[in-house]
DNA sequence: TCACGACCTGTCCACTAGTCCAATATGTAG
DNA sequence: CTACATATTGGACTAGTGGACAGGTCGTGA
């Protein structure tokens, strides 16, 4: 199990990556998704690593894409784990240290280089207005449920990744939404994205 | 090895934690800071949780320490993270799920519930310096009517909405919107959305 | 115990969204 | 004139979405 597959500007593999993976894959950005049962490692020398990683986790939401920068960038690897990656580390690494990263994503952990993670954690704390989303009379109609269904979906997933986030089937990510569109009178997930980014904006004007 | 270490207001240990880890040790949180050579969890109903978990870091910064919460929220999550804590998740957690936790973190990994990683990250990400290339730039290799089906789109229209504001047909629509995704690397009309809100936001926190 | 709500799942069906291949018209730069 | 970008549409097709209808468990409160 657990082949791992590289994508790479050349569609080369690099002999760390194959000492590290001895059963690795390998091929060229443009050719789209891959589908592995391993990890998908995506360079971001590719010249549209972002456009590739949304292919890729759009076909292949399961399978975990860990993205390798020769020059690690805090600005990059947030753009990387905003695109969804769940790691983010040079790739020059150690065939050791890759084969941490791996068990870490393997196993639902995020993988951040050190030095990055306080930055990124201190960054999302900061961003975060006080006592944000801690209750809008608008979505305390919605059950628990209905409520982390909706902001999945108003961060963009679709309802089988949303239903992967959760743990649950795609058909009950569409009962919870389709009851929350009921309650909070919209028509479509984009309509309840546009209501929801809206709410923090608009909190002190219902205050 | 890896003797896990409890820390709760009572100083007890919950029987799904002893399922998990039978050598776990417990105690409560006023002691001050543990000497594990485990993880250490820590409850977020400690009266002063935040500062226990600044005082075991402070003693042993070595030993990862993961909160645990009844409760599980966004902001608390973040504020664990920020306080140092390398997981944050459900204290009603399986033993399996408890154990692939430890696992994680203990390999150098982050642990944060599925459902609150992409908030966690997005939020980082917003706030982000605007630097160079992210800015108003991202539309202006939008055509003029592309942009225009862009922006109907972001106000929530359907197709066919968009196409009987702006005098086209449906599929012309489609045709602009499938070249905007093509030239903004994103994959369907929602995060499109959410890109073009993002930019709101940061033009005006640039102003 | 029974009713009720939240939660989870299934099937079937209509509609929407997004992509592929292709065609036409118009302007502009070389 | 030619090449290229832009704008416009068509048809066909696949995937994704949302609704209707029909079940199932579980816990709380009457």
């Amino acid at each position: 199990m657990s082949v791992h597959h590289f994508i790479t500007p050349g569609g080369m593999l690099q002999p760390r990556w194959q000492e590290a993976f001895p059963e690795a894959l390998a091929s060229a950005g443009e050719a789209g998704a891959v589908d592995s049962n391993g990890i998908v490692w995506l360079l971001a020398t590719l010249p549209e690593w972002r456009a590739a990683l949304g292919r890729q986790l759009a076909a292949h939401p399961a399978a975990p894409c860990v993205v390798l920068d020769p020059q690690p960038e805090e600005r990059r690897a947030l753009l990387a784990l905003d695109g969804g990656a769940r790691g983010y580390c040079h790739a020059q690494a150690t065939p050791a240290q890759l084969r941490e990263v791996a068990l870490v994503v393997q196993h639902g952990g995020l993988w951040i280089g050190p030095e990055l993670m306080s930055r990124v954690v201190g960054a999302a704390r900061r961003a975060l207005p006080p006592a944000a989303e801690a209750g809008d009379e608008r979505f305390a109609m919605l059950s628990p449920r209905e409520l982390e269904v909706a902001r999945a979906v108003a961060d963009g997933l679709s309802n089988k990744e949303a239903a992967l986030r959760l743990g649950i089937t795609e058909r009950t990510v569409k009962a919870h939404l389709g009851a929350a569109f009921e309650k909070l009178g919209v028509r479509d997930r984009l309509q309840l994205v546009l209501l929801m980014s809206g709410a923090t904006e608009s909190r002190e004007a219902t205050a």
